[in-house]
DNA sequence: CTTCATGTAACTTAGTTAGTTACGATTGGC
DNA sequence: GCCAATCGTAACTAACTAAGTTACATGAAG
C-alpha cells in the first residue's frame, strides 16, 4: 500500500466486501487485495466502522461486511471516515499580526472553503453501487474472475 | 515555514514584492517574512522564475522583481509553478490486472480530472492584484504597517 | 578586486505514515 | 471448558518526504 492511496485502497477492498455480500471477509483476506498486512487494514477501515459504513465481527467465521447497501454508501463519507482532507494546503498563521499574511489566509480559506464544498458535492454522488457496476462491466466484458496479482 | 504552506508562504512573499515594485527584495528578506532562511526561498520560487511570475538578479543591488504586473499573474499559475497538486491522493495502479482496482480507478480519475479542472479555472480567477487590495483594505482599516512576528 | 547577491549541490534533521510485532479480548466450535 | 480464529490496539521500526543548513561556485556593481 503506497502512501496517499487510502483513498484507492480502501475502495479497492469495498467493492470487493461489496461481491461477497453474505460472507464476511478477514482482515488477512482484505490484505493480500491491496499488498498490505491485516494490521494496516484494521488501522485504515476503523474510522468507516466507527461511521457505520462497515461492520466488524470477531472470532471464529468473524471480519468484515458492509454496513448497508452499496447504493446507500458515498465517496464522500468513505473519504471523510478515512479522516482524509479533500486539498493539500494548509492556511494556517505562522505570522499572527502581519496583514500581508491575514490578506492571504483570508483569500486562501475563501477558496478552500468553497473547493472542499464542491468536491464534496461531487464525491457525495459516487456511490460504492457506481463502482461495482463499472466493476462487473470490465468482468463481463473480459471475463477474468481472478484477482490478479 | 510548516509543511504545505509553500502556496500560502509564496503568496505572501510575492504580495511583499507587489508592495515594493521598484526594489528588488533579497532572498534574506523574503526569508524574514515568512521565516525561513534564504536558501530554502530561492528553492521554493526557482519555478516561479522559470515561469516567468518573477525575476531575479545577482550581484550589488540584486535580488527579486515581479515578473508582470500583479493583474496578471493567477494563482493557478503560481500553484503549477510551485509544482503544487490540487488534489492529495493518488491514483496509480498497484495491482495491474486486477479488474476491481481498474474501476476504482477509473472512476477516481474521472472525479480527479474534472475536480482539477474545476480548481484550475476557481483559482485562475485569483490574482495577485486580488490579494494586494485585500491586504491595502485592511492596512486602510487598521493602520499598521510593520511586519509582525 | 572586493562585496553582495543568486544558483545549486550535498548533507542533516524532523515529521509522517506504512509496516511489524506482540498481546489482550471476544467469539464459535468441539 | 478449552482451543483456535479473529479483531483491537499499543508500541516499536523503517522508509520516505520536505524543510533546514552548510558550502561554494557564479555573476554583477561599484
Amino acid at each position: 500500500m503506497k502512501r496517499n492511496s487510502r483513498l484507492s485502497s480502501t475502495l479497492h477492498i469495498l467493492v470487493h466486501m461489496a461481491e461477497k455480500p453474505e460472507q464476511a471477509l478477514t482482515s488477512e483476506q482484505l490484505a493480500t487485495f491491496i499488498h498490505t498486512n491485516p494490521v494496516v487494514v484494521r488501522r485504515t477501515i476503523a474510522g468507516l466502522r466507527d461511521a457505520g459504513i462497515v461492520t466488524s465481527s470477531r472470532g471464529h467465521g468473524g471480519g468484515w461486511l458492509l454496513g448497508r447497501a452499496p447504493e446507500k454508501i458515498s465517496l464522500a463519507e468513505i473519504s471523510v471516515a478515512l479522516g482524509e482532507t479533500l486539498l493539500p494546503f494548509s492556511t494556517e498563521p505562522e505570522s499572527p499580526g502581519c496583514l500581508v499574511e491575514q490578506a492571504v489566509i483570508a483569500v486562501l480559506d475563501d477558496f478552500r472553503i468553497a473547493a472542499e464544498k464542491l468536491l464534496a458535492e461531487k464525491l457525495s454522488r459516487i456511490t460504492l453501487a457506481d463502482l461495482t457496476a463499472d466493476f462487473r462491466r470490465r468482468f463481463d466484458l473480459i471475463g477474468v474472475s481472478s484477482h490478479a496479482v
